[in-house]
DNA sequence: CACTCATTTCTGTATTAACGGAAATATTTT
DNA sequence: AAAATATTTCCGTTAATACAGAAATGAGTG
């Protein structure tokens, strides 16, 4: 008898993400998945919560319903924002800051698409040139390093270029091209084996 | 005098990944890059003295090369034959295991981008299905918030499959595709402003 | 201009992942 | 089959990261 008691109050304190199933485990596994690549719990967490929801929040309420500390909301609200995940909108007769979610996952994609490009590429690349820098200065190296060296380069500067292209498509041809998966690549498939 | 002595001492004993600065350069900055985008450091160092190397190393030469745990290597260099990033090859004449990267940065890139898929959108899949599943079973669900697990399934579908078939395409074909990155994709810009 | 409420920065703590070393297991050679 | 050597698994330590709470800063209002 007081063991129940006990346990409805823990879990009313321990925060209703609820109110959905579902939505709870979309959170906790978006949160969980977020781990995985590379991104914190919290951020992408919040990110879920948000994507999910009907109208824009506060980290208030963010933080209430996640039950993850204010501070910690804060800086999570940064990153997505500037990963451009979410954006800060104004509610009428409220001065506290709301955020909602890009909603379009295709928008989606192409915000975290060009984060990575600029997070991961381009640092490679710029590292890679000063590696090269310091190679050519070296006499004596092996002439192999220097090649593999310069094999990654092109290929990043290739791979860079690719993708900015890419995001710079707009998002309905996109999607078209993409729904038809099937029919562009066959055409590239049919001549050559995989090995060459 | 004596200063000099020591730090020539502390020098080799610290490790000889060098033998060339480049060199050195290239296996701390790339461990280093690893770390920024989810691989763990030794692991991206192993990786990245392999890619340099001429010959095929042992794990010996490696942990001694880089100055890390003989164990530890032997854990990096599972993980990168299960990305398929480095391969054994046997020796003649020596019974250890001896290992080799793979050194066609296309090779490359197409194997990490096989992984990625295995290791990010597959379980992200798995993860939205059961979300979904449970979302069925729910009434007074708000219709948005399946709505919205809905569209980022169909995108996941799409772009999983997408992946799928840019990873069938030879190499040859993929790598004159890319190389042509501005031709291919003007006469898709064109038509349509960015935010459509 | 002070007071209240919102947000961010700072700092200590906890959780998690990386790593090294030792012990155990497997493999080859004699 | 025993000895030697190579490899992996296990476990304790260390380092990095995430996180919460407090303090400080900033913004809007009476």
């Amino acid at each position: 008898m007081w063991a129940e008691i006990t346990e409805i109050s823990v879990m009313t304190e321990i925060k209703d993400i609820s109110e959905s199933e579902a939505r709870q485990q979309f959170i906790l596994y978006w949160g969980d998945m977020g781990g995985q690549w590379g991104v914190n719990r919290s951020v992408a967490q919040i990110h879920a919560l948000l994507f999910l929801s009907v109208s824009p929040m506060n980290a208030e309420q963010i933080s209430d319903q996640l039950g993850i500390a204010r501070s910690n909301v804060s800086n999570s609200l940064k990153e997505l924002v500037g990963w451009k995940l979410i954006k800060r909108v104004p509610v009428s007769g409220d001065r506290r800051e709301h955020f909602v979610a890009e909603v379009d996952v295709w928008e989606m994609a192409m915000r975290i698409a060009a984060g990575r490009k600029e997070r991961e590429i381009d640092p490679a690349m710029a590292a890679l040139a000063e590696c090269l820098e310091t190679a050519k200065t070296e006499q004596g190296l092996n002439p192999v390093v220097m090649q593999r060296m310069k094999e990654m380069q092109d290929f990043l500067a290739i791979a860079d270029h690719w993708y900015g292209q890419m995001l710079g498509v707009p998002k309905s041809k996109l999607q078209m091209l993409m729904k038809m998966g099937n029919k562009v690549f066959s055409m590239l498939k049919i001549t050559g084996k995989k090995s060459e």
